[in-house]
DNA sequence: GATCCGTGGCC
DNA sequence: TGGCCAAGGAT
């Protein structure tokens, strides 16, 4: 790292980041020994694309329930799908238990120590390996998430657009990243990107590298990072089917991949274009068609779901699924867009 | 490189 | 209201 880089941004960063430090569950305060290992992966997989106040419920009930790698890597894959339930991105779960295992069986019960090695485990990108590496082993990694790109976007007035800027900001980002502290200044990059350096409204005032920053200078920070318009998200319209039987509801295990892969879910027919009715319904029945939809945005489209249900009286037959006590729903470690369902169906029968 | 993959909060 | 955004990864 060139000398000016060190004086002008790592070191008043780090400055700053000694007296700021947000207090986390998973972070050990600054200039301390480095954090567990395990509660450093695990912060880091919930943290990805999801801000740290909902993170943060999600990591006290999974360090209490499972507080190292040998108890998360015995936990079937039903009761860890269920407690991330809510948490969205559900394939980090599966990445989660998948990384665990490894670890147990190939690694002696201990994560791998180098960014090299870690990134070669389930659900370790670019980002995960370099932050886990730097933060819980010390080794001098260049962790970029999109805190740092922003602040770095901003630094030096990056005037191309993301995501074809990610090679050039990730060499700005390995220049001004300092051989010791690699961690904590990664943290200090997130944390000042998080409270400071923020996407909208920038406290520049605040910012203890304001002196060194280019977009400051130009008088428009926020105009940082340049981004490609997003597409509009298209809807899709499909229908949620509602069994009951007993007091209980028919609940399935959706297929291991895909949306909502490997979670507990409402039977549903396909999405479409339009509203297809009770086509694609667990069986053939007297459905009653309702009203009432369900609405729920999920990343790359819009779903508006219609509500069938049927009561079955004796035999369930061959129908496959679980029954699941209506008045215990809460329990059943269903994705968001189910639980307000199923809470819909609840209120309306 | 483009697409798929959740959810909640903000203005 | 609706688009944008958040400690990204897999394919």
């Amino acid at each position: 790292m060139p000398d000016n880089a060190s004086r002008e941004i790592a070191e008043p960063l780090l400055d700053w980041y000694d007296a700021n430090a947000r207090a986390l569950p998973w972070r050990a305060p600054p200039g301390t020994p480095a954090p567990d290992p395990y509660r450093v992966w695990l912060s880091e997989v919930m943290l990805q694309q999801t801000q740290v106040a909902t993170v943060i419920p999600y990591f006290e009930k999974f360090t209490t329930r499972w507080p190292d790698f040998a108890s998360l890597a015995a936990v079937e894959d039903g009761e860890l799908m269920s407690a991330w339930a809510g948490l969205g991105y559900y394939a980090r779960a599966r990445n989660l238990l998948a990384a665990a295992r490894a670890v147990a069986v190939e690694h002696g019960g201990q994560l791998p120590g180098t960014e090299a090695e870690l990134r070669k485990l389930p659900g370790f990108g670019a980002y995960t390996a370099a932050a886990v590496a730097a933060i819980a082993f010390g080794e001098r990694a260049v962790v970029v998430d999109g805190n740092v790109e922003r602040v770095i976007a901003r630094l030096f007035a990056v005037a191309d657009p993301l995501p074809g800027a990610k090679p050039r900001i990730r060499e700005l980002a390995d220049s001004v990243t300092p051989d010791e502290r690699a961690g904590d200044f990664a943290q200090a990059m997130m944390d000042l990107g998080a409270t400071i350096c923020t996407p909208r409204s920038p406290k520049c005032l605040l910012c203890p590298l304001a002196k060194r920053c280019d977009a400051r200078a130009d008088g428009r920070p926020d105009a940082y990072p340049v981004k490609a318009r997003k597409k509009a998200r298209p809807t899709r319209y499909g229908t949620m089917f509602w069994v009951e039987r007993n007091g209980a509801v028919l609940l399935v295990r959706r297929p291991a991949r895909g949306l909502l892969g490997g979670m507990r879910a409402l039977p549903t027919g396909p999405w479409a274009d339009s509203p297809p009715g009770v086509e694609g319904a667990p069986f053939a029945a007297g459905w009653a068609l309702h009203n009432a939809t369900v609405s729920h945005g999920f990343t790359h489209f819009e779903l508006v779901s219609a509500l069938a249900s049927v009561t079955i009286d004796g035999q369930a037959g061959a129908i496959e699924g679980e029954w699941w006590p209506i008045a215990e729903l809460d329990s059943a470690g269903l994705p968001t867009v189910f639980a307000r369902a199923a809470e819909t169906m609840r209120r309306m029968r």
